[in-house]
RNA sequence: GGGCGGUUAGCUCAGUUGGUAGAGCACCGGCUUUACACGCCGGCUGUCACAGGUUCGAGUCCUGUACCGCCCACCA
């Protein structure tokens, strides 16, 4: 490993930076130095569930970031010998992606519509969305993802991701497709999927369910309106509302138990404002006396607390809102819609139905005030709303049939798997916990959407035509994946769908973080090569950030927990984002106007991803072109510090020097310190430390022996020096390999066989066993010896800097008053600090104070 | 309201069992020195957020406070 053979040194006369990128990514490809050897067991194995990229759009700086950081883990582990399985995955399964090519090509998918084989895209998008079906959809989806995903393939190999690419999946993949629908299935028979009608987060404008992850809270403006019900009657009651439009699914009012204002109250009614419908006013802890007036009404539904409302007093259900957003017809006199004033009920509602909830606000505002149930004028608030993160309207409650996997019941099991999981850095997974406490319902996993994985469903239609959801018709698992809206149930024939006594499709798709979940049995071939899945799963090691911790992260324990009783991983490393240099999470928008590639160029792989690699885990990292120049900096260094190194590297021999053997141990001492570093996911510290050493070996250690490795103090000397010159070098090399897979490749290429990111990591006894006595007391020798010519070295460049003498001027003489000890070391160094300064005499002495005098300077003539 | 991080030089950040405050960048000065001017050498820079406590000794441990960021909950 460290030997050098000098019939294939090769040095190029002015080594350089350029190009790196191309030369080597295509060499690794030819190569395959990153295919994944499949035959090796499972403990031979590293495996990685790599997040897959959204594929809508580009990547972007924070991407960089985080990939390059499970790249160099990916490296470590390689050079440890192990089989790296890294495959590299696209998230081309989801709303962003829809989204993206209905404006894209300007379509918009109608799942009504039958398949058109001869379909061709507009060349312009028109004004107006071209209807297409489903599965013209999806071509045209798949169409633009493959464009995307060339893109992203090449920004990953240029910025150096040491992937397999030939194990690249996709979420929208058929294989992808096949193990979300036969987990799907397996949940369903064993009773840990279901589906129900009941109130559900819903986004008006994407007219979908979505789940409790995808939430956000938007600070909005509001107004609290005081209206009074009751009035005309024996009694009035004044409650506050954000939502005067919820006043007609208004089912009851509520109070706390211990409110003595409203504890006679309990159990009676009162009417309605405008609509005069009754309704009981009943006692729940939830309600807080503190707020409006202690006393608030009940809607199906304003908000996720009408609905704990809703089913622990079990009332029943006046739904006005429709999955558009807008308000339902609405017959007031009829069951479950009783009215003191049936009629005038209607005209007031007739003025509302119809219109969004804004605008009925509008409107059943002026209608209290009319009436004058409204007391006083609205007091202006900004509040915190609920949000779909990907949607831009407040989300609505809306009663709708969806599926559901079970959660809930699994949280205490849930927990401890958060706790068997190795986190780095570890405090993260409080993260997790705080969602496991906080989860209040099963996770929904149905959307309303067209570009997903349909669910393999289909339902028997009766003698009417009436869809029977209780008894579902599964699809075979071997025919698996399906897509029931053009796919025929077992049993029946193409001419049945939709007619009575025959079937329907379930309409649906899987919310993406169902599929998204199953990452590791994507990748592993859980479903289609048991092989590989007993060689890969359960897996090494996720790599993420921490802002998906409660979704990716949850979401995949959850399901491996479900599928196959275990954790599917065994590390999870958490990183942070990268921020604006005012601190803000750097925006898409901001990080596309510098785009990765860009910064690729325009610092090198290599500069970039020192940079990224210096952020620590789970830490926020300001975007610095500063730090990537740095970068850049140690790499072209490196070409020219072991263009040096290799320059003459000959003869070589025994290492016999002091400073040889110092330097040597202190790389083994780093060799110990970057290994542990990286066995604990902490990469940056190993960039740290070996960097830090590095710069000192070249300003330090190369600058001292560089005489006698030209041979000023004889052959001896000189192959001393370039023996420890060139196991050094080899073994900075490796220990840089993981950050700077270019510069390293392209400088082992000089004097080694094979690929540096094949070649073992280094280890102490490989430096150790070319030292011939490492006893205690030479080693503490040699150590000070180096200690007392690092010192030299700097006391006498300070001195000669501050007398701003010009290095080509000799220095005549130094006095050096130094203890015995010392003195005796000053002469172990003595001739490779007289070359290394310039000295032509060391006057040295014991003496005390130690103090080291540079005496004078010898003219030259020019 | 609950939780998790953070606060160290102008900037970005190290600081691993408590022992004289560090690096890089920036800035200033000097230097063509046969690896490197995409360079080299040197210099300047601090109430370690604040207040208490433990200790011979605290950037480091404990308690509290402030501010910044994030996660969760509440949002009639």
């Amino acid at each position: 490993m460290t030997s050098l053979d000098p019939s294939r040194l090769q040095l190029p006369d002015k080594p350089a930076l350029e190009g790196l990128e191309a030369k080597w990514t295509e060499r690794w490809e030819a190569s395959g130095v990153y295919r994944f050897d499949r035959n090796r067991p499972r403990a031979d194995v590293y495996s990685i569930d790599t997040p897959p990229p959204t594929v809508s759009g580009s990547l972007h700086v924070g991407h960089v970031f985080s990939y390059t950081h499970t790249d160099a883990v990916a490296r470590f582990q390689r050079m440890r010998g192990k089989a790296v399985f890294y495959p590299m995955g696209w998230d081309d399964n989801g709303l962003p992606t829809e989204r993206r090519v209905q404006n894209y090509y300007g379509v918009r998918c109608d799942p009504s519509l039958a398949y058109d084989p001869t379909f061709a895209v507009p060349d312009k998008p028109g004004k107006q969305p071209v209807s297409i079906s489903r599965p013209n959809f999806i071509e045209l989806c798949n169409r633009l993802t493959a464009e995307d995903e060339k893109a992203f393939e090449h920004l990953w190999k240029y910025l150096g991701l040491s992937v397999d690419w030939s194990m690249t999946y996709a979420t929208i993949s058929k294989r992808a497709q096949r193990v979300s629908q036969l987990a799907m299935l397996r949940l369903l028979h064993r009773g840990l999927a279901y589906q129900l009608e009941a109130p559900t987060l819903w986004d008006v404008d994407f007219r979908t369910a979505v789940a409790q992850a995808e939430l956000e809270d938007r600070e909005m403006p509001g107004a609290y309106h005081r209206i009074r019900f009751g009035a005309g009657g024996a009694r009035s009651i004044e409650i506050e509302t954000t939502r005067p439009e919820l006043i007609p699914a208004c089912v009851a009012l509520v109070a706390h138990p211990d409110d003595a204002r409203y504890q006679p109250l309990f159990g009676t009614e009162v009417t309605t404002p405008l609509f005069r419908v009754p309704v009981q006013i009943r006692a729940h802890p939830l309600a807080d006396p503190e707020k409006g007036s202690g006393i608030a009404m009940i809607c199906t539904f304003g908000d996720v607390t009408d609905v704990t409302w809703w089913r622990e007093l079990n009332l029943h259900v006046r739904a006005i809102l429709q999955p558009d957003g807008r308000l339902a017809p609405v017959r007031f006199g009829q069951p479950g819609w009783e009215s003191d004033d049936p009629t005038r009920a209607q005209e007031l509602y007739a003025q509302l139905e119809g219109k969004n909830v804004n605008k009925a606000r509008e409107q059943i505002v002026q209608l209290l005030r009319d009436s004058g149930d409204l007391v006083g004028d609205p007091r202006p608030i900004t509040h915190a709303v609920k949000f779909y993160e990907k949607g831009d309207r407040p989300l609505e409650i809306v009663t709708s049939r969806q599926w559901f996997i079970k959660a809930i019941e699994f949280r205490e099991a849930l927990l401890a798997r958060g706790r068997e999981l190795d986190w780095h850095p570890p405090y993260m997974q409080s993260r997790y916990e705080n969602w496991a406490n906080g989860l209040n319902g099963d996770w929904c996993i149905s959307r309303q959407r067209f570009f997903g994985v349909p669910f393999p469903l289909w339902y028997p239609l009766d003698a009417t035509g009436r869809v029977d959801y209780a008894r579902p018709i599964s699809a075979e698992e071997a025919r698996l994946p399906v897509d029931p809206s053009t796919d025929v149930p077992p049993g029946y024939r193409a001419d049945q769908r939709g007619v009575a006594g025959g079937f329907v499709g379930d309409p649906d798709v899987m919310d993406t973080w169902a599929t998204s979940s199953l990452t590791p049995q994507i990748a592993c071939g859980w479903a289609d090569d048991p092989d590989l899945f007993a060689r890969t799963f359960p897996m090494d090691l996720r790599p993420q950030a921490h802002d998906i911790i409660r979704t990716w992260l949850f979401d995949t324990v959850l399901r491996s927990h479900l599928e196959h009783d275990s954790l599917p991983w065994a590390h999870a490393a958490i990183s942070g984002w990268v921020l604006d240099p005012d601190r803000k999470k750097m925006s898409k928008s901001k990080g596309n106007v510098v785009t990765p590639l860009a910064l690729l160029e325009e610092h090198g792989s290599d500069g970039v991803r020192y940079w990224a690699a210096s952020g620590r885990p789970g830490t926020d990292t300001a975007f610095d072109p500063a730090q990537m120049r740095v970068g850049r900096r140690l790499a072209i260094k490196l070409l020219n510090a072991s263009k040096f190194a290799l320059g003459a590297a000959e003869p070589q021999g025994a290492i016999v020097a002091s400073v040889d053997r110092a330097m040597l141990r202190n790389l083994v001492a780093l060799v110990g310190e970057a290994t542990e570093a990286f066995e604990a996911y902490d990469y940056a510290r190993a960039l740290q430390r070996t960097e830090t050493f590095f710069w000192r070996f070249c300003d330090d250690y190369l600058e001292l022996v560089k005489g006698r490795r030209y041979g000023d103090q004889g052959p001896e000397g000189a192959a001393s020096a370039n023996s420890a010159l060139t196991a050094a070098l080899s073994v900075l090399l490796r220990l840089l390999a993981p950050f700077l897979p270019f510069v390293s490749e392209e400088v082992w290429s000089w004097w080694q066989e094979g690929s540096i990111h094949q070649a073992a990591w280094p280890v102490p006894t490989e430096l150790e066993s070319l030292m011939a006595d490492n006893s205690a007391a030479v080693c503490q020798v040699d150590q000070a010896a180096y200690e007392c010519a690092i010192e030299v070295l700097f006391e006498v460049r300070k001195q000669r800097s501050e007398a701003k003498q010009p290095l080509k001027v000799p220095i005549t003489r130094v006095i050096v008053k130094a203890d015995a000890l010392h003195v005796e070391q000053m002469r172990i160094v003595e001739a490779d600090l007289k070359s290394a300064l310039r000295v032509q005499v060391f006057d040295v002495s014991v003496g005390d104070p130690r103090e080291i005098v540079v005496q004078g300077y010898q003219a030259v003539a020019s």
